[in-house]
DNA sequence: TTGAGATGTTATAAAATGTTATGTTTGCGG
DNA sequence: CCGCAAACATAACATTTTATAACATCTCAA
């Protein structure tokens, strides 16, 4: 069976995660390829900072991964959430103070955040928490609280106690779905308790959603398009929805 | 058998979301076309970022990965802190609340916990959390917080505040250095005072600690082997010390 | 029929791999 | 401590595999 050299990178990644000690010659025989190839494969890993190596084999790398499933949806709507996200960027000044909901679009907005000067984000979500550890000009403070199971954020009695300890310039949400009635729906009950309490706590809330989820609906509402300061999203929404949410009083911004 | 090419397009999506990987010349194959349609076909689900490609062929579809650094070196002494880890488990039964503290040791205690039944586990670790977030029969609470730069886990008044709202029945602690009075040392001011309110919050606190770190100080003492019920630490602890803190009326687990 | 999209073919470029030669480290015996 | 052999690692080059680009052919629906 043939795999492809990423493949069996990520191959050896793994092996190292698990603690598996090998030599070169032994990933040679498995993945039946030259010894110079699996050099060349340690080299590569180590300069993208995975393995550590060192004369005569490798060390698992001082660092930890932290895989979460992200129910792979990272990738859709890719560009979308991208533009959405820099649109939301604009709104942003130095010295905020925000609330970086859960969600992939908003984690998206986590990455432009990176090199932003001198702000406090505040977040349940250890996607953005992750992306944010490393920015030098960015205070990152975790909601407290249990974690999701399959899902990387925080959410229950905690969470929302330690929301009431703070007030924030800026919230910027995602969103399961949005009815076609402007009803902002989450996955998840205590997630949508979270993002109520949320709302309490800035002085504006915006929210980003890539018009696929627009005229869905999903478990819990969290609240209306009424309640909330503008809705982000992309050009691919229909004029109904347009028309209709701007009936609600709604800033639309169409990236 | 035809088919058209956006039924192969979502055949190669819906292989991907599977996790399977396939080189370019297994789909030719599989698909009965040539190799240069394959390639169009997945330069065209790249652009629509519904998949990554690699040379030779596709990786499944992505998960995300988060990486906290963990500065301290988790191989030092590794077989030492597992048999303190181990020491330490003959101390939890079934259905209690625990803390578990940051560092390498505890993070060792932390993956024997990953299979016991019925437990509820509070840790200012993300190192902690991401080993425990699938273990069915743990509940795991994050301590809210800062995130300390270059360590994962968080500090500060919300951490402190979050848990005021918690009593637990054991707590386990690591210590950066325990002085050669018994003072026990944390490398950052912050962790010391979280470290300091634990102890408050636990029914009796264990301090898990190799034998590297006795007979050293570190910036911060968060207090005394006295106001602790054990210390658990590896054999090579010198006698000198066993006596001193036996003095102390500290109970010395020795693995 | 025709023209746009899909596919195949061939040539060329780029990436990956293997081979051999040449350094480097490690550990051992003096 | 030194020198030396064995194991390990790198460098340079040749070969093979894979990717792209350009062009020819085919298909199907208007």
């Amino acid at each position: 069976m043939k795999i492809t050299p990423a493949q069996r990178h990520n191959h050896i990644k793994e092996l190292l995660a698990k603690d598996i000690a090998f030599t070169v010659s032994e990933l040679a025989v498995k993945f039946n390829v030259s010894e110079m190839t699996i050099h060349r494969d340690l080299n590569k890993l180590e300069k993208q900072g995975h393995i550590q190596r060192v004369h005569g084999g490798v060390l698992p790398t001082e660092r930890m991964e932290f895989e979460f499933d992200f129910a792979n949806k990272r990738a859709t709507n890719r560009k979308f959430k991208q533009a959405i996200a820099k649109s939301a960027l604009t709104l942003i000044e130095p010295g905020q103070r925000l609330i970086l909901d859960t969600g992939t679009t908003t984690l998206e907005l986590a990455y432009l955040l990176k090199n932003f000067p001198n702000l406090t984000v505040i977040t349940p979500s250890l996607a953005v928490a992750s992306v944010l550890q490393f920015a030098d000009g960015v205070e990152t403070i975790l909601l407290g609280g249990s974690i999701r199971h399959g899902s990387p954020d925080l959410t229950g009695a905690v969470a929302e106690h330690v929301l009431d300890m703070f007030a924030v310039d800026i919230a910027f949400q995602g969103a399961d779905a949005i009815g076609d009635d402007g009803r902002i729906y989450n996955i998840d009950v205590r997630m949508a308790r979270v993002d109520q309490k949320i709302r309490q706590r800035a002085a504006q809330t915006h929210i980003l959603c890539d018009s696929s989820k627009i005229g869905s609906t999903s478990l819990a509402a969290n609240g209306s398009l009424r309640d909330v300061d503008s809705l982000i999203t992309d050009s691919n929404i229909s004029q109904e929805y347009i028309d209709r949410f701007e009936k609600l009083g709604t800033k639309l911004t169409i990236v």
